[in-house]
DNA sequence: GTCTATATAGTGATAGAC
DNA sequence: GTCTATCACTATATAGAC
């Protein structure tokens, strides 16, 4: 249990929730500090800013889930059972977390600062490039060797994260639309996750 | 030009744009005026409420979008040209109005009021459940005939639309994170567009 | 470190004059 | 039909008491 009677702390969770679940525009200090059970006048104490208390926690959050691509790119797998399990890795960190993807994707479209502050700080920082080079190394390496048919890492990037994330940005509508219950959608995701393997083995038959 | 000197028109004409731009919570029925040249008031003389003048806007789009989806199914073509069309013309169609789809998607999971709505309006009309079955029945007469392989029409659909929408979802990324010139994310959208069809083609081989 | 009180600004909506 | 004026509300942020 996080329940750290850390005020500074217990501001950060409580935001962190309530970003997530209502995003940057419909959460206000206010209600924050409500939850929290403190005054609004303490949230503006520890973070200053309503912007700045949420960019700590929305770049904690992009490093959290580049973490686990980094992971999943470590594998010392066959090529078939490293897509499997990379796709299964990302699928069930966001059954853990199946808001994420549509907050990450708010925020930036919503804010090009944001956008140019991701850029700055994380597409810019060789860690991460590193890890695209190694995945275009083991997919030329692939294709070579016949085993693949040949296609550009960027676009099976693409392809990957389009099927993966548009599942959960899609789960309200998939829910209220179709009058689903939350038995049925948790079904429809694994579902997905199967799915989604499927599809990108056939994609990448040579 | 749909430059009509009607006031109601121009609100709406307006207001469409900025919506489409900055999304509901972001826009002002003041800032709506201003572009008109028209005062606040005015915009509620008309529309009554904000979320009034949304909704008639926002159904508008859907209805237009439903019917391009329509309209493809319409198609005599063999199955793979119709499947290769189909999406072609999905693409056209966004690429006119890069930002129906996070409009739509924004509006829809941020206000379940709206999801209720479309389920109501749409979901249960039988038009549109019409469409579902007849892709439906072609699917199966075309896995039949041993064309294709077998695939859920559910499947198909999310795959596609998955592939299709979030092309354009990203294309904010894909400009700023990688520096990209207006040219060079045309460009991407073409590139995608081709390689959507190559996958789905591929998927669906027996 | 935490509170109360308030400055400042923006919003959606309406009443009423012309 | 269009305007001015204003109400009721909510928001972020800060000053100052304890």
């Amino acid at each position: 249990m996080n329940t750290n009677d850390n005020m500074e702390m217990r501001i950060r969770e409580v935001a962190q929730q309530l970003f997530f679940k209502q995003g940057y525009a419909a959460t206000s200090t206010i209600q924050i500090a409500k939850e929290v059970g403190c005054t609004q006048a303490l949230v503006h104490y520890y973070y200053r800013t309503k912007e700045n208390l949420f960019r700590q926690i929305f770049m904690e959050q992009i490093q959290a889930a580049l973490r686990v691509i980094g992971q999943s790119l470590m594998s010392e797998d066959s090529f078939d059972k490293f897509i499997e399990s990379a796709i299964s890795m990302y699928f069930d960190t966001l059954i853990q977390n199946p808001r994420l993807p549509y907050f990450v994707l708010e925020e930036l479209i919503s804010n090009p600062e944001r956008r140019k502050y991701l850029r700055e700080n994380f597409v810019k920082n060789p860690t991460y490039a590193m890890f695209y080079l190694q995945f275009d190394a083991r997919l030329k390496q692939e294709q070579q060797a016949g085993r693949i048919s040949p296609i550009d890492p960027f676009d099976l990037m693409i392809t990957i994260v389009s099927l993966v994330v548009f599942t959960f940005i899609s789960l309200p509508m998939y829910q209220d639309l179709l009058s689903r219950t939350d038995e049925q959608v948790h079904e429809f995701v694994l579902h997905r996750k199967e799915e989604v393997i499927r599809i990108v083995r056939k994609m990448l038959m040579p």
